[in-house]
RNA sequence: CGGGACGUGGCGCAGCCUGGUAGCGCACCGGCUUUGGGUGCCGGGGGUCGCCGGUUCGAAUCCGGCCGUCCCGACCA
C-alpha cells in the first residue's frame, strides 16, 4: 500500500483517559478510536492486524476439522429462557415491533445447540466442530483498559458435538492443541491454566492467559510449570505459623477498641496467621459465618461454590445474629448461623472474637470449641506451596485471551439436542465450547511487545511486513528505486507499506514508522543510491541490518523469516 | 452497585479558588524556508467552556440537578 492519500491518523499524545499501554499505543498508532464507553471502532490499519489474527485462527480451526458458520447476533428470548440464561445482568435485551422479547447474543451455545437439535440425528453425524467469528454484546458493569474489556467485541467461538465424554475429551484436546499453535504463531507468551466454569456451567475448563501487568485476572503458577491455575480456584499448601502448645480450653480476654485483624495482631503480638478472621455474609438460605486465618483473604467465588449466591451482611443484621459488632465476631457459641471454615482452620488454635464487643477468645480449637463445615474458601498467597510439586507458588497478572470448556449436556438437555446411538438408545449430545478474543490477542501482543518508540509487532500480527520510508521527492531517482523495490517485495508475497508522502518530513516518517511497529523498516534516500547499501532496521531492538542493493528483495524476505 | 477524579477548538493542557465575556503547545490552512529523526519563521481559520436550571448588572469561574468518560473496588466465558 502506498501511504499518500490514505487515512492513517496518528497522535503525538495519548488520550488523557488511556491507562493501559496497549490502549495508548493502539490509539496513537491510528489502529482504533473510541465511540463510547466500551465501544471501539477499528481503523483501516488496525483492521489489517485483526485480519491477520483471524487468518491464523481460521487456519488452525480448519486444521482440526472445524467448519465455519455465521450465526445471528439477535436471538429470540425463548431460546435463552429454555436454558435458564434469560435475564442475566450483562445481557442486552430488547423487543421487536411486535413486542416479542429478543436478546443480543453474549455467546452462542444456545443457538448452536438449537441447530444441532434439528440437524443431528445419528451417532453417524458425530463428532462435529463448528465455529464462527461473530460480534458478542455484553452490558459490562465496567468497561476498561481500552480494548481489553468492552461491551461489543468479536469472538471466535467454536462448539464441539460428541456422542460421549470420551469424544468430548478428544475434541477438547484438539482445541487445546490448536490454541497452543495459534498463540505460538501470534508470538505471545502464554499459559494454559485451570479455570472456574463460571456462567458457562459444565464439567471442566481451562483458560489461555497472556502474562501482562494490564491483566485483570491473576494466576497462581509453579515456576517449573507443574501447576497453573486461575486464583479463582487455585489451591496451595498453606504455611502454618508456629502455634506452640494448644491450651486446654479457650479463654476470654479484653480487647478494648480493637476492630481489625491488623490491630488485633499488634495488640496480641501474634502473627496474623494465628488469628481467625470472621466474615458474615447472607446467602439465599440465611446467614453464613465464613472463617479464614487472619493472614488469608476470603475468596468470594470459592465461597459461592459452598453457599451459593450471597451478599455482605449489614451491621444491624450482624448485631442481631451475634450480639456484637463486626470487630468482635467468632464462631464459639453461635446458633442459627451456618459456619464455613477454610480447611487451614482445622490446624492449630486461634484468637477469635468472643461475640461480645471489646472481647476476644484465645486458644479456640475447631471441633472442641465449635463446629464448622470445612472447605477451600481462601485466596492463595504467593510463596505458599504448589499442590503438585511443593514449590513456592508465584502469582502473576494475566490477560485472558482464550478459554475452553467442557459443557457436557448442560445445553443439549434443555434444548433437546439428542441423537440415536448405535444401540438404538436416544442420548444427549455431549458438548464443549471454545473462545478466543482476536482483539485481546492484539492488545496482549502489544502489552508484551513494545518500547518507548511504540509497538513492536510480532510478525504474524503486524499490519504490514515491511515499512518503506522514502526520503526524497516524488520524481526523484530514490522514488523510482522505492517503487521498484515495493513491487518486488509485494510480488514476493509480503505486505508492504510505502511511505511516499510528499511534504512529510523524514523525521516524522521515522517516528510514525516506529510507532506503528512493523517488523522491518527500509529507508531509501540519497545515501541509498547509486551504490547502497540499503538501510534496513529490524523493529525489535531497532538494530541496523543493511543489505547490498543487488538482491535486496531476496535478502529482506530472508531476514523477515528470521525475525519473531 | 460503592468510592474517587475529570469534562475548556482535532489531541494534550492552563484559566476556575479570588465572577468582568477565553489562552498556550501540537495538529490544521496560506506563504517562505527546509529535505535523513515530529524543520524554522511569518500570517491565518477553528471553541454556545458537557447539558439544564439557579445566584448575579455580568458565570468557563459560584450553587443545584442531570449526562458523559476514566480510575479503584464489587462484578465478569
Amino acid at each position: 500500500m502506498r501511504l499518500s492519500g490514505r487515512f492513517w491518523p496518528t497522535l503525538r499524545d495519548a488520550p488523557a483517559d488511556a491507562e493501559a499501554v496497549s490502549h495508548k499505543l493502539m490509539v496513537r498508532a491510528g489502529l482504533v478510536r473510541q465511540l463510547a464507553s466500551g465501544l471501539y471502532s477499528f481503523l483501516p490499519f488496525g483492521l489489517r492486524s485483526v485480519h491477520r489474527v483471524t487468518a491464523v485462527i481460521r487456519e488452525e480451526m480448519d486444521r482440526i476439522g472445524a467448519q465455519e458458520f455465521q450465526l445471528p447476533v439477535m436471538h429470540p428470548a425463548e431460546i435463552w429462557e429454555a436454558t435458564g440464561r434469560y435475564g442475566l445482568d450483562e445481557q442486552f435485551r430488547l423487543e421487536d415491533r411486535g413486542g416479542r422479547a429478543m436478546v443480543l447474543g453474549m455467546t452462542h451455545e444456545e443457538i448452536i445447540t438449537w441447530h444441532a437439535a434439528r440437524e443431528i440425528r445419528s451417532y453417524r453425524d458425530l463428532p462435529q466442530s463448528w465455529y464462527q467469528f461473530q460480534t458478542k454484546l455484553r452490558d459490562e458493569p465496567r468497561p476498561k483498559s481500552g480494548i481489553l474489556r468492552v461491551r461489543e467485541f468479536t469472538m471466535k467461538d467454536s462448539y464441539s458435538l460428541d456422542a460421549d465424554e470420551a469424544g468430548l475429551a478428544r475434541s477438547y484436546e484438539a482445541h487445546a492443541e490448536a490454541y497452543a499453535r495459534i498463540f505460538d504463531r501470534c508470538g505471545l507468551e502464554w499459559y494454559m491454566v485451570e479455570s472456574d466454569v463460571g456462567m458457562m456451567g459444565g464439567m471442566g475448563a481451562h483458560e489461555f492467559m497472556a502474562p501482562s501487568p494490564a491483566g485483570e485476572d491473576t494466576i497462581a503458577r509453579a515456576p517449573s510449570g507443574a501447576y497453573a491455575a486461575n486464583v479463582e480456584l487455585a489451591t496451595s499448601v498453606a504455611v502454618d505459623p508456629d502455634f506452640g502448645p494448644t491450651p486446654a480450653s479457650a479463654e476470654a480476654f479484653a480487647t478494648p477498641g480493637i476492630g481489625t485483624i491488623d490491630e488485633l495482631a499488634v495488640f496480641t503480638g501474634l502473627p496474623a496467621g494465628r488469628l481467625c478472621k470472621s466474615v458474615v455474609v447472607v446467602s439465599d438460605d440465611g446467614p453464613v459465618l465464613a472463617l479464614v486465618r487472619g493472614a488469608h483473604a476470603l475468596h468470594e467465588k470459592k465461597l459461592s461454590h459452598v453457599v451459593g449466591r450471597h451478599r455482605p451482611a449489614q451491621p444491624d443484621e450482624i448485631r442481631a445474629w451475634f450480639g456484637a459488632g463486626p470487630g468482635s465476631l467468632g464462631p464459639v457459641g453461635v446458633e442459627g448461623v451456618r459456619i464455613v471454615a477454610d480447611a487451614t482452620i482445622a490446624t492449630g488454635h486461634y484468637v477469635t472474637g468472643a461475640n461480645r464487643d471489646g472481647e476476644h477468645l484465645r486458644g479456640v480449637v475447631l471441633g472442641r470449641d465449635f463446629d464448622a463445615e470445612l472447605a477451600d474458601i481462601r485466596t492463595v498467597l504467593a510463596g505458599e506451596g504448589c499442590p503438585v510439586s511443593g514449590e513456592p507458588l508465584e502469582l502473576e497478572p494475566v490477560i485472558e485471551i482464550g478459554n475452553i470448556f467442557k459443557l457436557g449436556t448442560k445445553y443439549s438437555d434443555p434444548l433437546g439436542a439428542t441423537y440415536l446411538a448405535a444401540d438404538g438408545q436416544e442420548r444427549s449430545i455431549v458438548m464443549g465450547s471454545y473462545g478466543i478474543g482476536p482483539a485481546r490477542v492484539l492488545a496482549a501482543a502489544i502489552e508484551q511487545s513494545h518500547d518507548d518508540a511504540g509497538i513492536v509487532w510480532p510478525k504474524a500480527l503486524a499490519p504490514f511486513d515491511v515499512h518503506i520510508v522514502l526520503v526524497g521527492e516524488a520524481a526523484s531517482p530514490q522514488a523510482a528505486f522505492a517503487d521498484a523495490l515495493y513491487a518486488q517485495l509485494s510480488d514476493a508475497g509480503l505486505a508492504v507499506l510505502l511511505d511516499d508522502r510528499d511534504g512529510t518530513k523524514p523525521g516524522e516518517k521515522f517516528v510514525e514508522a516506529e510507532l506503528l511497529g512493523c517488523p522491518i523498516r527500509l529507508t531509501i534516500g540519497k545515501r541509498t543510491l547509486p551504490d547502497g547499501p540499503l538501510e534496513v532496521q529490524v523493529r525489535r531492538g531497532r538494530e541496523r541490518n543493511d543489505v547490498p542493493l543487488h538482491g535486496a528483495a531476496a535478502a529482506i524476505v530472508a531476514l523477515l523469516g528470521q525475525v519473531r
